[in-house]
DNA sequence: TATAACTGACTGACTGGTCAGTTTAGAATC
DNA sequence: GATTCTAAACTGACCAGTCAGTCAGTTATA
């Protein structure tokens, strides 16, 4: 038996929130262990007795962002309901995810520029993409089905629209006065589907 | 008089072309000052007699990364011809400038990254980002003027085309396999042509 | 011969990771 | 229920390595 009880994914959990959100003040790289160590209310020391490294972290870090998003889209691609339903439950999910994520878009972006040279991170993120490119692929092919969309190519379709939402949010971000994010990714994703109505 | 001809802006020159070299393939935090001289054929004083830190090679880089294009777009947003013209035009260069842009893809992305925590160097990028924007929105209410699209908001429409092309190339960097990116974009544009046309 | 251009050994601040030692929650024993 | 024992949990001073930036001195050229 264990003579003390298991902390250990309290600790994990403690060090990758300090983690998450020192990373998002300060960037990956200016963030120190000492800081983690501080605003996880633990000692340096500790740090080590959870993670091997700061790459760890980083990587288990990585994992704690994308995964719930993932778990989301393999669940609705397994979901019995119509595409209409899924595209409607997707856009709205897809809106509200796109908010919550905002304070951590500039962690984000420290992944994907590790990801040109890190391995692991940049199959992660592919991983992420594929899945998010797959279920729209189905939406629009079951769209195809019901006669509502009319193209030989749902994956085609389906890379316009997950193109038209990454690069929303990219050119929001650059220029968040003259973009309103929700509104543009419904009316650029409205004007699609006027292209491929039957 | 200058007892020696001026050689600095060749050196310059020589300093960021051999930084933007290092930056791609090592990224610009692991990019030590001793990289960056010993392949621009210079020692690591040297650099310091013609930049005053690795922080002002990084703003003095993004500057003749970026620089051309909104050269060239500020250009082709005066140009007299017609709006079909510009936007074939800026179809095939806009192809052929991610071309030439792929292997500095790590580095731009790692000014994105940066931009969250460079105020400048967010400025930058909105700079570019805006130009951008003008100058697709001219090309469609030019368009729009000609009788060959129907919108009542240009702009939304320029934000979309910007959309699907920024989107397209982040999706096609992180599965590359499954994406002909000069191919799509031109599907991708052409099937928001159909919702526009009138 | 004045000075712009250049060199590279050096410095000092910094930081990821280590480790010898300490604390603590619970198990075992009485 | 007090005492002892154990290993997990934790600490922070320290170390070895790193690197941006400096500067005293050298070289080349007009």
């Amino acid at each position: 038996m264990a003579p003390k009880s298991d902390v250990s994914e309290e600790r994990k959990s403690q060090i990758l929130e300090a983690a998450k959100q020192a990373f998002s003040e300060q960037g990956i790289h200016k963030t120190r262990m000492s800081d983690i160590a501080e605003s996880s209310g633990l000692s340096k020391g500790s740090l080590y007795w959870y993670f091997d490294s700061k790459d760890a972290i980083i990587l288990a870090l990585l994992d704690k962002v994308f995964e719930p998003e993932i778990q989301e889209m393999e669940a609705l691609l397994e979901d019995p309901r119509s595409a209409e339903e899924k595209l409607l439950i997707y856009a709205e999910r897809g809106g509200q995810d796109i908010i919550n994520m905002l304070r951590w878009m500039p962690l984000i972006y420290d992944f994907f520029a590790l990801a040109f040279r890190q391995k692991k991170i940049k199959e992660y993120i592919s991983h992420y993409y594929k899945k998010n490119l797959a279920l729209l692929e189905i939406l629009i092919q079951q769209g195809i089905d019901s006669g509502e969309f009319k193209t030989n190519n749902p994956q085609d379709a389906a890379i316009t629209i997950g193109s038209i939402i990454e690069g929303t949010v990219m050119l929001w971000m650059y220029d968040p006065e003259s973009i309103d994010i929700v509104q543009h990714i419904k009316s650029n994703i409205q004007l699609l589907l006027n292209g491929l109505r039957s």
